[in-house]
DNA sequence: TGTAAACTTTACACGGCGTCAAGTGCCACT
DNA sequence: AGTGGCACTTGACGCCGTGTAAAGTTTACA
């Protein structure tokens, strides 16, 4: 078993990610990852005692080594609320595509799943957090369009954002990535921004 | 067995319908089904070689019972282009709903499923074709927004009307159905329609 | 030399799906 | 009345993937 200068539960991490950039997620299982990180399953075991657990420790590490929180910090800076919207819809709209493929596996063990549901809510409402610091961004400039409360218009962001409708459009109707990010900063900018 | 007028056919379809409208669909086993239907799990077999193939025909009896076609009817008959894409987002808003148990159940099996996941792709390329036609609509009336081809129009009204996102909203958010589909209305005459 | 930690090997229990084979009960036909 | 066939039941089984259990091997370190 060749050691890389890797701890076992590092080099499990990564051949569980790159799996899951092939393939299905929820095809991919426990005795796969175990092959494919050189190691036995039941090792696998003993650093996650769980598919889940496992799946939900991929999500965080594929987080640090690519910097969400880098990505974020620009949409923090900007001056303008529209600025704002731009930046964080260019950060998350971009960091999809890097996350995707455990996003996926995490959501199709999720209906079966406890523990894979709480974690993937917990990642949705960490998102909402960034729609509504968007939203109020906008509410501060005074140009939050007509008839939306704050809630409405973070509830619309947010579905709006989510993984599901970056799916539809990039991986059913084969948009490129780019054209997709600049359609959802488009229609969010109709959708809460007024108009003028 | 209290046998009611209904073939055992139609028994287990009833049966499963009511079970996936409480409970989750992921977690309705072909016992359960079986159960609630006063049957052997065998003579659930005998009608529906398969879990995905009752599911299937689960949808298919439930588009039959609540007359989806007379739904569709009144967007075909709207006059303008603008009416048609309400009438559309009516029809199916207010249908989605109706079917969404059963459409959670096949959606949830459709990671592991291939037939599963061929009759979802087939039930969505048909809400496709709805939408392609209230684009089509649009475009005759020469509304259709500046810089969108019809074929993009039409991924990003799909996209827009997807169950996930009727999902994201009404049972996330708690938005009440008719409030989601005043939304969508407006976020399609906003994405599609040229101002003014 | 001893022991503790990390890992391997083998075996097993469990839950769901789907299959199989041998019934049983009933209706229709002759 | 007898016979065949159909719809259904009962109970057992195989398959697969997850997770557990227990005993053995290797390495590192005291």
């Amino acid at each position: 078993m060749p050691d890389d200068g890797m701890s076992t539960r590092e080099r499990i991490l990564r051949a569980c990610w790159s799996l899951l950039e092939k393939g299905q997620g929820a095809k991919t299982r426990m005795s796969d990852i175990a092959r494919a990180s050189g190691v036995s399953r039941q090792a696998v075991y003993l650093h996650f005692s769980t598919r889940a657990e496992l799946l939900i420790a991929v999500t965080r590490f594929v987080d640090a080594e690519s910097d969400i929180d880098a990505r974020l910090a620009a949409s923090r800076a900007a001056m303008s609320g529209p600025e704002r919207l731009d930046a964080f819809i260019d950060a998350w709209g971009n960091y999809i595509p890097v996350v995707h493929p455990v996003c996926r596996a995490l959501l199709d063990m999720a209906p079966a799943d406890e523990a894979a549901k709480l974690a993937w809510d917990d990642r949705m409402s960490a998102l909402r957090e960034g729609c509504m610091a968007a939203v109020t961004a906008l509410k501060t400039d005074g140009i939050l369009r007509d008839g939306q409360d704050e809630a409405a218009a973070t509830d619309l962001l947010w579905t709006l954002l989510s993984v599901r409708n970056w799916e539809s459009l990039v991986e059913d109707c084969h948009w490129p990535q780019a054209r997709y990010v600049e359609a959802m900063k488009r229609l969010a900018r109709q959708a809460l921004v007024r108009a003028g």
